[in-house]
RNA sequence: GGCGAGGUAGCUCAGUUGGUUAGAGCGCAUGAUUCAUAAUCAUGAGGUCGGCAGUUCAACCCUGCCUCUCGCUACCA
């Protein structure tokens, strides 16, 4: 577990893209965990050096900056400031939060690139593109537009129709056009150098599949083994695009590393601005890297990058990959482009001083597991009992008491009894208990047990009863009140890496310094007749009100999303009427159905059109069972070219009207005519 | 369809190289208590550990089949 030769830890962060502000589901995912493990080591005095910035790059924030009409400058700059504030508002404390447009990091991503260049770790592969003559570049991905080959939409982008979700491939699109100039674009070879991830597939067997098998959770370890076993293929690693790292070599004008992998090497570009010694955080046999990531980033994290550091042959390797799953919001996945999610900056502003609120919600319900989700509801019930009733609570009745019979001084610890010395040693137990949760990436376990010791004091307190006892024997209380203000101390220092503007608001109520994990456990730290500060209390109530404004607020959210969902789409342009008459459009009946083995959505239909009877095959399986669609009288385009699926010709495609939630619904004739008659 | 992860109390989750009464927190009920932000403390109710088979003296834990959720992938004429 706790390896005794680590001398210091290079703690990543995956880097937020600049695109949109942090979400709590980045918080939970990534950035909290993060900042508790590393606020733990700095109060272990492990040397930390604890990396994150933006990505900047790829080919989204072009788009983005060329929809508004700003540089691509212009709009990471938005969001990489918004993001850097709250993150810092919210307490993630990075020694160094940059960027991947920054100098280091282009000099960084090209040296490394050139090095595995020079070496001739890459192969070249050329094929052909689309160009845009007039403005002289290729066109990728979101670069061109066309007619989706399948459902027609006519903004369809090389990547993906947009209309009926389906990835495409440039190629595949029916009258392509340059997203630039509007030109049709003509084929012009182009040359890439890929990153032969299948050479190093023995290594990546050997380092992960045998040497990561017990200490990776097992959602990374599994995700990794089954991209390894289904066998790895070269990946291209330059790009035709004038946005991001140039590619530094000759002849190779117009392309720029491709953004999977200039990214991760911007955790070592911001090393670099960090310090000038930052080779031990990256070459060092005695350093542990840790990157903590969402579990979208596992195969770029445990494979790639490994990869391309390994190819580099200088860096230190992965220690560990803790990748959390995914955090829903009210029963919803979360989802920029929809606006459901809960915004940090937004939080930020809207419960102020409530930022060990978040924190301590998203790590006592985060998804170390699988997909968790989010409520309000648990939201306000997590501060109000927990808390405000476990931990504010203990803490404040202790030092209420104090205040009130010995005016805020730390009395004797006078006379012990064995209920005394059981509860002494059990305070000890929690240092270990905790700092072994954390140091295997279990954050939700260490902060139950932080929690644990706020309960033992409201345990030792209810059965001790000072307030009864004081009319007794005072000096009884005494050694029941230090006891308990020991329990305080010892919250405060362990608290620390879960709640630290909370545990720093404590630390100046108790007159206490000390954050050195190595003290903890300790059943002095406050002396006798140390003066304590005011108190005041650590959490405050969240009233019905506050939770209701939020659900409302996603109420509206939701409307929105269910109106923009239900209006039509735009008319397609007008077309001739010829163009119309081609198409040759019947009524026909399904003799047979079946489903097609092996896939999800496919029926194979055999269908007596009038003039034939044909095999036609649909992706419609999710919706109807093939038994119940015998007998029925549908429409169907039988002069559309055959197309083979899944081996099965397919002669003709049945007319299908499309609902707002993708469901399918046959487009027939109301009541039966003559298979083969005209649809006109 | 393939692969991966998950399916344990109303909710969120622990768990064991297989061992005899399956755990925690929240919620709920009852009682105690008043120092404390109506907070706390105790006790209790509540689970055929997704389903069915199998291996075993013994399975929540191993094996097989099935099923549901999430993700990746194939696929949607």
């Amino acid at each position: 577990m706790e390896n005794k030769d680590i001398k210091r830890y290079t703690v990543t962060t995956a880097l937020p893209y600049a695109n949109g502000p942090v979400h709590i589901g980045h918080l939970a995912g990534v950035y909290v965990p993060a900042d508790i493990y590393v606020r733990y080591l700095r109060a272990n005095h492990r040397d930390v050096a604890f990396i994150g910035g933006s990505d900047e790059h790829g080919v989204p924030i072009t788009i983005k900056a060329r929809k508004e009409g700003l540089s691509p400058q212009n709009i990471v700059d938005r969001y990489h400031n918004i993001i850097k504030k709250s993150f810092e508002d919210f307490g993630i404390s990075f020694d160094i939060y940059s960027r991947t447009s920054s100098e280091t990091h282009h000099k960084t991503a090209s040296e490394f690139f050139k090095k595995l260049y020079d070496e001739d770790k890459f192969i070249v592969k050329t094929n052909e593109q689309y160009y845009d003559a007039d403005n002289k570049m290729f066109l990728a991905d979101r670069y061109i537009t066309g007619t989706c080959p399948h459902c027609g939409f006519e903004k369809a982008y090389g990547d993906q129709c947009e209309s009926c979700g389906t990835s495409l491939s440039a190629t595949d699109l029916i009258n392509p056009k340059s997203a630039v100039s509007g030109n049709v674009p003509v084929m012009k070879e182009t040359k890439h150098w890929y990153l032969p991830l299948d050479k190093y597939e023995p290594w990546l067997k050997e380092w992960i599949i045998d040497g990561h098998k017990n200490d990776w959770r097992p959602n990374v370890y599994g995700q990794c083994k089954s991209w390894i076993d289904s066998g790895l293929h070269p990946r291209a690693v330059t790009r035709d695009l004038d946005w991001g790292v140039k590619v530094p070599i000759e002849d190779a004008e117009g392309k720029v590393l491709y953004v999977w992998f200039d990214a991760p090497i911007g955790y070592i570009s911001a090393t670099k601005e960090l310090t000038p010694d930052w080779e031990k955080y990256w070459k060092s046999k005695d350093t542990k890297l840790v990157h903590f990531i969402g579990k979208d980033n596992i195969v770029f994290h445990c494979i790639i990058f490994p990869t391309m550091l390994k190819a580099e042959g200088s860096y230190i390797l992965p220690d560990n990959v803790p990748s959390n799953e995914f955090l829903n919001l009210e029963g919803d996945k979360i989802s920029t482009s929809r606006n459901w999610a809960v915004w940090l900056h937004e939080y930020l502003e809207e419960f102020p001083d409530k930022q060990d609120v978040l924190r301590y919600v998203l790590t006592a319900n985060a998804p170390e597991t699988k997909d968790n989700d989010f409520t309000w509801k648990d939201f306000q019930t997590r501060n109000n009992s927990e808390l405000v009733a476990i931990l504010g609570n203990f803490v404040n009745r202790a030092l209420v008491l104090t205040k009130k019979y010995f005016d805020g001084h730390i009395p004797l610890r006078g006379e012990l009894t064995d209920f005394d010395k059981t509860t002494l040693e059990e305070i000890k137990t929690f240092p270990l208990r905790i700092s072994s949760a954390l140091e295997t990436y279990h954050f939700r376990e260490g902060l139950r047990e932080l929690m644990n010791l706020a309960r033992l004091g409201n345990k030792y307190l209810a059965d001790t009863e000072p307030w009864k006892v004081w009319k007794t024997d005072p000096k009884r209380v005494e050694t029941i009140l230090n006891i308990s203000l020991q329990i305080v101390a010892n919250l405060s220092i362990l608290g620390n890496p879960f709640l630290p503007f909370s545990m720093d608001k404590l630390r100046k109520m108790i007159n206490f310094d000390i954050i050195d994990w190595n003290k903890s456990g300790d059943l002095d730290l406050l002396e006798e007749g140390h003066k304590l500060n005011k108190p005041s209390l650590l959490f405050d109530q969240i009233d019905d009100k506050a939770i209701e404004n939020q659900i409302n607020k996603l109420m509206e959210t939701k409307k929105a999303n269910i109106l923009s969902e239900a209006k039509a789409k735009p008319a397609k342009p007008n077309i001739e009427f010829d163009d119309f008459a081609k198409m040759d459009i019947r009524t026909g009946t399904i003799l047979e159905a079946e489903k097609v083995t092996k896939t999800k959505k496919l029926l194979k239909f055999l269908i007596d059109t009038g003039i034939d009877k044909r095999t036609v095959v649909s992706g419609i399986a999710e919706y109807y069972k093939p038994e119940e669609l015998i007998g029925k009288q549908v429409s169907i385009i039988v002069n559309l070219a055959p197309k083979k699926l899944r081996g099965i010709e397919s002669r003709g495609m049945i007319l299908m009207a499309e609902d707002a939630d993708g469901k399918l619904v046959f487009v027939a004739p109301v009541s039966d005519v003559k298979n083969g008659s005209e649809v006109k």
